[in-house]
RNA sequence: GGGGACGUAGUUCAGUUGGUUAGAACGCUGCCCUGUCACGGCAGAGGCCGCGGGUUCGAGUCCCGUCGUCCCCGCCA
């Protein structure tokens, strides 16, 4: 291979085939640097030694695929290439053959500027040439091969489960496939295997896992994709420590395999916690928590900022970023997402000057140093609206949680904005600093859907409650906790599971807190229903997102370095220029006709 | 659904206040060159300035629309 030779091999005949990745023609002697995904090597033409070889050697141009036969030769020491692990041998060809010509490329793999990605997205295969592509790759299949074997070795089994299932409302849009047979019907592809795995737990498969793709028709993000990879898996009578335990472990496994030793265990935190410390549900532990001040002024100090004194006041620091210029604290308040009327003191210094003792005390409370940039957060002044919906809604916690997560967003922003001063998202080459795992517990089990003027699911509706909350089902959902944990890694979600429900009249009940009708949840669920009366085992489980876990490894700011064929932000493929119309014979067929395109 | 950035040679980009023939680098073509490795030197080809409309004596530049890519909010149980 391009990527192999050494110093060792001298003096051994030697076949290369690869691609030019360059030529240099110094007119009698023309070096070609052969390229494969395992490196590149240089390869000598000397016009003196093999005049019919330098002068094939002389038609080759960037991209053609060759075969070089030849001795393998130590370079004199001062034409060592020190740049590459192949630099201190070359091939001297004594055969070179032309295996295929290319046009000229869009791009070249051995450029180092980068094309725009709708080039890159094109011409997909010459893209995937270059050797972050190939690195990529590699990564995620040996990432993939680590957790497989590890689990295999757990005792789990990899089962496959359909990709033409039944739509379920709930959720994410279902992708859909129309059947012939019975026209008019649709199969939807799974936005993940959840009830089919429940129901191989149901079906005694005690410890499953599947490495698989899902579908989610949603907009899309850098980091989300309309079909994406899970690292499913679900077991029988697991405690969530157990789960746990198994995600540490082949995450542990997946980290050596990209060279990286993480520790174990991962800290864990209730969500509850999260939302008041770092005002998400998947907080960055590379930056410091946020304070609540609140206690630090006096009441009427309050009033003065109009700041409601019933909400919490957060105080944010990121660590040295150093002093702000006034253009840069004015371009720090757009980064403000308003949420329930939160607002911003993003001028520390001017506190500072009408409020000293005050600050003070924040600068102490939250341990900031001199270098630490401070911003607070606080409620707006203005009496809340009270929006009553039965009482049933949590009102003065909503408002709470509005400031908390506006401060949490604006965190983030902060530290994004300002990464290169801080450094703190550097790689340090320690795996306990660079990467930050995180269990975050005992998520509310639902959501307040404004929209439809519901309560939702905050996970799935499979999710079990805690025990202690079942009573607050019809009294009080917004209370009820669930058993479900999300896997948090330098503030990314990386994955979201749950010990699940495993009886018929608690899923019923759950089905019912969310306004679903017995009817509703027959038609819907009344397979799952069903086989839940049969002696279901208590079971739980999770699902990790890969491509997210290999976009980390790499380092990469987007899913589509670590998917060979992505697609674009609107779910297109730019290489095969999918999806198409399709004919109308085809349709025909389907039972399906097009309706008048949307306005 | 909403907000923002970008679109000029094969590629990456520059293009001033609206003013003559739209530039550079890499790549490409040809010639020269025996130790280069992002080789070097000389010469050359290459443009629907995304597309459509408008303003203007005159538009790459200003305005409106549209298409595409990227980022964010909503959305993603």
């Amino acid at each position: 291979m391009c990527g192999a030779l050494r110093a060792s091999d001298a003096g051994k005949k030697a076949v290369l085939m690869g691609w030019v990745n360059r030529c240099r023609d110094l007119g009698n002697l023309i070096f070609i640097d052969m390229r494969d995904r395992t490196g590149v090597t240089q390869v000598v033409c000397n016009k003196e030694l093999n005049p019919a070889i330098h002068k094939k050697a002389g038609l080759l141009r960037n991209e053609y695929v060759v075969a070089a036969v030849g001795k393998v030769k130590l370079r004199d020491p001062n034409t060592i290439n020190k740049n590459i692990p192949t630099g201190e041998v070359e091939l001297v060809a004594e055969e070179l053959r032309i295996l295929n010509e290319s046009k000229q490329p869009p791009f070249l793999p051995g450029e180092t500027v980068l094309p725009n990605e709708e080039m890159r997205l094109k011409y997909r295969y010459i893209d995937l040439r270059r050797d972050a592509m190939q690195f990529n790759l590699e990564l995620r299949h040996k990432v993939a091969i680590a957790i497989r074997s590890y689990l295999s070795l757990q005792g789990f089994f990899e089962i496959e489960t359909p990709f033409m299932t039944r739509s379920t409302p709930e959720g994410a849009r279902d992708y859909l496939v129309p059947s012939r047979v019975q026209p008019g019907s649709f199969y939807a592809l799974p936005q993940s295997p959840q009830l089919f795995k429940q129901i191989l737990m149901i079906s005694g498969c005690d410890k499953y896992f599947q490495i698989v793709r899902c579908f989610r028709d949603e907009d899309l993000r850098a980091d989300r994709q309309p079909e994406f990879t899970q690292i499913d898996l679900e077991m029988s009578y697991p405690q969530p420590e157990r789960v746990w335990e198994v995600v540490e472990g082949f995450l542990t496994a997946a980290f050596k395999a990209a060279g990286h030793e993480i520790k174990t265990t991962f800290p864990r935190m209730s969500y509850d916690e999260a939302i008041r410390l770092y005002g998400s549900d998947k907080p960055d532990m590379r930056l410091p928590a946020m304070t609540d001040v609140r206690e630090v002024f006096m009441a009427e100090n309050l009033q003065t900022l109009a700041v409601n004194p019933n909400l919490p006041v957060i105080a944010i620091r990121i660590p040295k970023i150093g002093e702000l210029s006034r253009k840069e604290r004015d371009e720090i308040k757009p980064l403000l997402t308003a949420k329930g009327g939160a607002k911003l003191f993003e001028d520390f210094k001017r506190l500072e000057k009408s409020f000293p003792e005050a600050a003070a005390k924040i600068r102490q409370q939250s341990r900031a140093e001199a270098e630490d940039l401070i911003v607070v957060v606080a409620g707006d002044g203005k009496p809340a609206e009270h929006k009553s919906e039965g009482g049933v809604k949590p009102e003065v916690k909503q408002h709470d949680h509005a400031v908390y997560t506006a401060a949490g967003l604006l965190r983030v922003a902060l530290a994004q904005k300002y990464a290169g001063r801080h450094r703190q998202f550097e790689k340090t080459g320690d795996p306990t600093k660079d990467f930050r795992f995180l269990w975050v517990t005992d998520f509310p089990m639902f959501e307040w859907d404004e929209e439809g003027k519901r309560w939702a699911a905050a996970h799935h509706p499979f999710t079990s409650p805690h025990e202690r909350d079942m009573e607050k089902l019809e009294s009080d959902p917004g209370a009820v906790r669930a058993l479900a944990y999300d896997v948090v890694l330098n503030g990314t979600e990386l994955g979201s599971g749950s010990i699940r429900i495993h009886r018929q009249d608690i899923q019923r009940k759950i089905f019912r807190s969310l306004g679903m009708t017995e009817e509703e949840a027959r038609s819907r669920f009344g397979f799952f229903l069903e086989a839940l009366e049969y002696g279901t085992p208590p079971h739980g489980g999770i699902a990790l997102g890969l491509d997210r876990i290999v976009m980390i490894l790499a380092g990469a700011e987007s899913l589509r370095e670590v998917i060979p064929f992505p697609k674009t932000a609107r779910a297109v493929d730019l290489m095969v220029d999918a999806p198409t119309p399709v004919s109308e014979a085809q349709l025909k067929e389907l039972g399906i006709r097009i309706g008048r395109a949307r306005e």
